[in-house]
Parts: C-alpha cells; structure tokens; sequence
DNA sequence: GGTTGGCACTCACACACTGCAAGTGCCAAC
DNA sequence: GTTGGCACTTGCAGTGTGTGAGTGCCAACC
C-alpha cells in the first residue's frame, strides 16, 4: 500500500488533495509546477497525473478539468501522506479555557465540545453523551411536589440523570417518601437492571407506590441501555454549510437531514465504541449511498471499562482531515480528562 | 379597520391571500374569477386588485405579475378575514396520544411538542422549557460519587433539575452527605435565592463544603433567572425548508441562523410570556432586518402565576397562518395541562 | 526511458438573443 | 360600475456562441 507509489508520485498526490482541500477546485498540473517550484514541466506533471487516475486516486469530471482525488485517493493520503499536525498551543489553550470555564456541568461539556469541534474542524459536529457500558443504580430521591403528585430523581452510575413524575393514589407527606427512597438506596445500591429486577420476585412487596417507583427504575434503566446509540448530538450546521460543497439547495437538505435524523450516522457509532483511536470513514466506505459524498472522524473518549461515548467532525469528502483529525483527538482527550475527574477525583480542587 | 372595505373587496383579497398562502405562485385576475366562479369579469377583478394594493394590502413585482399579500395584508387577513378553524378531530386525537405516551418526562414533553407543531403546521417551531417566575428551591441531593468527588443534584420548585459535580478536600462518606444534605433541604425550603443569599450572612458556617454548596446553589439559581429568556428549543428545519421560499441558499443559511442563534427570536419570548393568546408577529413588524420576511406564531402556556413557557411556529410571511394558530393554541393547551398534573396532581393516576 | 514543447481537442461557463406566456393597465363602449 | 379589447411589460426557458482552462498525444530531444 505504500511502496507502490514512486516518491515523485507521492509528492504529486499529496500536493493535489491538499490543494484540493483548501481551494475546493480542480487541481492543474500547470499550476502544480508554479505554485510549488517543481523541477520538471507541466507534461511530465500531466503524465503522472494520468498514471495516477489509473491506479484510481485521480478523476477529472471532463476533460479540460483539473485532477480531483477519488475515495482512494483521500484514504491514501490520510493512512500515508498527511502530515500529522496537532492544534497550535494558542488554539489548545483557548479551547481548555473554555471547557475550564463550565466545568462543573455535564451537559455543557457535551454543548461545548460540540460547539468547539465544528469551530475548529470547520464541519459539522457530532457527540454522543457519556454512557456507562451497563446502566448501574447509583441513587434515586422522592420529591413531594404537590399533595399526589411525586417527582422521581434517578441518578446513575454514570451521572446520567433521568427524572420522572408519579401521581400517587394517596397524598404522601416527605418524610414517608424520603424514608422509602433511603431503603431504597441501600437496597440497591450499585445494581444492575438484573440484580433489581430479580430483587422484586424474591420479596413481597405490598406498597402499591413502591412497587410503581420499582417499576419506573426498572424501565429507566432497561431504555437507558437501549439507548446506548443514539442520543447523538450535533451542532455546526452554519459552518459545514460555508463550505462550498453546499452551494446547491439539494445537498443541504441532505446534510442536514443526515444531521437530525442521524441516519447514515448510527451505524458509526457503535464501531466507534468499540475501536480505539481515531476512525475515518471516508465517502462510499460508509457503504450508504446517503453518505457516499460525506466523511465522517469519529473517536470514543471516556474511561476504559467504565464509561465511554463518542465525539466527531462529519463534513465532504473534501475535508481536511488532518485538522479534523488533531481536533477531534484533543476534544476526546479533554472530554476524557474531564470524566476522569468525575469519576475519580483527579486534580481539581475547589 | 374593518368597515373601510366593501363586502367585494374584503372576499377578494382573502382569496388571493389563501391562494398566494397555498400555492406560494402570485394570483391573477383571470384565476379568481375562474377558481371561484365570480360573476364579474377579470377586467373588473383588476380594479379591485388595483384598489387593494393602493390601500396597501397587496403589490406585485412587476407589471405583468400576479398579486402578492403585503406585511399589512397578511395582517389584515388575520385580524379580519381568516376563519377561525381548529385541528380535526382526528388530528387532535393522534397528538394526546403521542403525548400520552411520553406522559412521565419533562424534557420529552418539549421536544415532542416542537416535532409535532413543525409537522403541523409544516415550518420550524420554537419552544422553551417551562419556567418558574421566580426560582424557588425544592430541593437537593449529595451523592458521592468517587472518593473525594460529590454530585450535587439541585431540583427547583418548577422541576428543573441541575446537576454539578463538587472536588472536595477531604473524603466525605455518603452519610455525612446526607446529613448535611437533609439540613440545608430543611433550611432553604421553598425558599428564593434572596433567602438563601440573607441566610448566608446571619450565620456563621465554618464547614467548607457547606460553604461550597450554598455558593454552587446560589450561583445555579441566578444563572437560572438570569436564563429565563434563553434555552430555545426549535425544531422542524426540515418541514420549513420544504417551503418553496427556501429554494435559494441565502435563504436557507438565513434561517438556519435564526433558529440555531436565537437572533430574532430572543425579544418575541418575554412578551409572549407577559401576553394573553396566541401572539402573530409579521415580517416587517419585527423591525429586525434579518425578520423581515418571517412571521411568528407564539403563545404563553404554563400555569397562572406558577410557571410559564412558549411555543411557536416560525416561517416565511407566507405561512398557513389559521393552521398554525390553531396549532400552536393546541399544543399549548396540552402542555398547560401537563404541567397541571405536574404541579396540582389532577387526572391521571397509576 | 524519461522529459519536453507544441498543438489539437474538449468541455463548462458566461453571455446575449430570442420567442413565448402570463398578466396587467388603460380605454372606449355599454 | 362593468366589460371586452388590446398594447405593453416582464420573467423565463431555450438556443447559440465565444472564451478560457486544461488535458492528451506526439514527435523530438537528452
């Protein structure tokens, strides 16, 4: 996969993609040659650019136009050619003041995260919330709201919060709920959806708002890992859309239909989960044809064994993927970081 | 403003602004007389046209094209004109169902009502989360998390709930936690931030996490006032970029940037929430340059002295307004009584 | 064999031109 | 006040054309 390529065919390749990339146009083989100095006529240029549409990292849409990099072309690039940038300390800087900033804060990590990534990478974003691999009870209070009516705080293991309303037959005072809900901590206290489950058959339960407040937890939990895939996030709808691929009315609505509906985008998920590093998954690899004209740059970050989620750029194929790729690298190590100090009370200190 | 037009003049302009509203194409003479069988000629149609848009209710392009409503002719069309439909019965009846069966939690209560306004009234809707006037603490929970690492779950009087992870010094056990959560549970109930805020200064607190706590609260309680504006929800891009309006990518990029900075919107929010019934701001009546081709349809819903939030449609000036009064009123309607269980536990019991 | 200049060839794109269809505005007649 | 007739305006779709960018090929050269 590498040595195939002469060094000069390398070079060429790689300076056409990343013309492309910034200029969004054709690449000439005259303007290869002024531009960059290089040694040899724009025929010698002409030659190599056939030779390499002919191993298939090249098209041109006519004839009398530039070359522009195919799939292949763009894999081969980003697995032997690009340069391996990292953000500037200036940018990484201003990006972990930011996040320093609303520290405290789960959903905020994930808005910003989002925000940060379509800034920086120039495309849309795409963050899924951190899930633990198994839904564990952590905690769960009982709020009197009005007379019946109760509110259910569930908190998970993971920090997930998921609240519930519940209108008692009979009005119950606080403190009976509150004791309820400690007996029900300790009762519960790190369980598995399983262990709970099992827990109602062995004993016999007899209040009608327990056994409903069991139930509630129960189904919580089972839809909380369920949903371990979706719960996607995006946002930098406005900054892929200034890129020139969206000039026509059609592709917008493709993007942003990929965007809402997460459809195209499910998939990549999961495999992401479950890989390490940095995945890239470039046009007609998706082996969806919705996504055929789109890249997507996708890593997990979180906590091995405990928690995890998803953080990514999705733009066109014509993407620049090595930024991408460093933006996307630094999001997660900070999103990790960050979970890190959730879950182990690393660093910070008030 | 009402008496101003003959019987003749009014039916005509509220067929050409039903038509425009529907076909999105300039109406002629020539179609009026034909599509409802007037008993007078086109040529006569013409003057009348001539007259409306003298009195400044239409206008057209150019000479040789259809008429066209105005801002003040769409205005006059929902003072005067429209009729006052509501949804079918068997629209209403779908809506509660879907609605039943997220019947439990808040924030599903929102995002559906903005699904099912956008694909009602077939434009992009706008929702806000339902608000206390003034934020009330209910509640507050201390869990320990990991060692040193605490997470504060802050529940308002209006059900809002915020979550903040707390670094303390020292290792706190959760019974320790509890403890200290029961107390101030006891001190601040019900109480506004001025209390708590008064209350810090009348006693002396040595403890550190303590003093950590009532600050993280009060601070998460301003920024709660402070938001009450803020926190948008919209929805439904896809339903109105199937406007013909947004067949042009100025247009697109425009509205994508309304819905997604909340630029435009931000100043129509309060005075919903401080009007009665359904709220119809049209283009040129924003006076906001970036508005001036949109209308939007909000209304206050929420509980009478209690709680309040909005919902809304927004689209081109060329919206089905009666479709989307009558829905926007709808919805509203169900998450007022949602909220109604909510905070008086009426209905529905398990 | 690789490299080069020269040149014919191919397209996309911008531009102007044209004819057509849709509608209006006006007027004289009723 | 209403009507038919007619001139006039304008957008729009379709067509043709010139231009510029860039390739592909080839014969000559090193």
């Amino acid at each position: 996969m590498n040595g195939e390529l002469s060094e000069r065919r390398r070079l060429i390749l790689k300076l056409v993609i990343q013309e492309y990339i910034d200029g969004s146009v054709p690449i000439a083989s005259e303007l290869l040659v002024r531009k960059y100095g290089l040694a040899v006529s724009s025929a010698t240029i002409r030659s190599e650019l056939a030779a390499l549409e002919e191993l298939g990292y090249l098209t041109h849409l006519h004839t009398s136009a530039g070359r522009v990099p195919t799939d292949a072309g763009y894999r081969f690039f980003v697995e032997n050619l690009m340069d391996r940038t990292a953000l500037t300390l200036t940018e990484q800087r201003m990006i972990r003041h930011q996040f320093h900033q609303v520290r405290t804060e789960l959903d905020q990590w994930i808005q910003l995260a989002g925000a940060v990534l379509a800034r920086t990478a120039q495309n849309a974003s795409v963050v899924t919330a951190p899930r633990a691999y198994q839904a564990r009870f952590k905690h769960l209070e009982l709020i009197s709201i009005h007379e019946t009516t109760v509110l259910l705080v569930l908190v998970l293991h993971d920090g997930t919060i998921r609240q519930q309303t519940i209108v008692c037959d009979v009005v119950r005072p606080q403190d009976e709920l509150s004791r309820l809900a400690a007996r029900l901590n300790d009762r519960w206290a790190d369980g598995t959806v399983e262990r709970i489950r099992d827990g109602v058959h062995d004993r016999d339960v007899s209040d009608a708002l327990e056994v409903h407040v069991t139930d509630v937890v129960i189904r919580s939990m089972e839809w909380f890992e369920d949903q371990l895939n979706s719960g996607i996030h995006s946002d930098g709808l406005m900054e892929v859309l200034s890129q020139p691929e969206f000039a026509k009315v059609a592709r917008i609505r493709q993007i942003v239909e990929i965007l809402q509906g997460g459809r195209g985008l499910g998939p990549l998920i999961p495999r992401a989960l479950a890989s390490d590093g940095v995945q890239v998954v470039i046009g007609g690899e998706h082996g969806h044809d919705d996504m055929r004209e789109y890249s997507v740059v996708l890593t997990r970050y979180g906590i091995d064994g405990e928690v995890a989620g998803v953080v990514g750029v999705i733009g066109p194929t014509r993407m620049a993927y090595p930024r991408a790729i460093s933006a996307v690298r630094y999001i997660a190590n900070i999103m990790s970081d960050l979970l890190g100090v959730f879950y182990n009370g690393e660093n910070t200190r008030y």
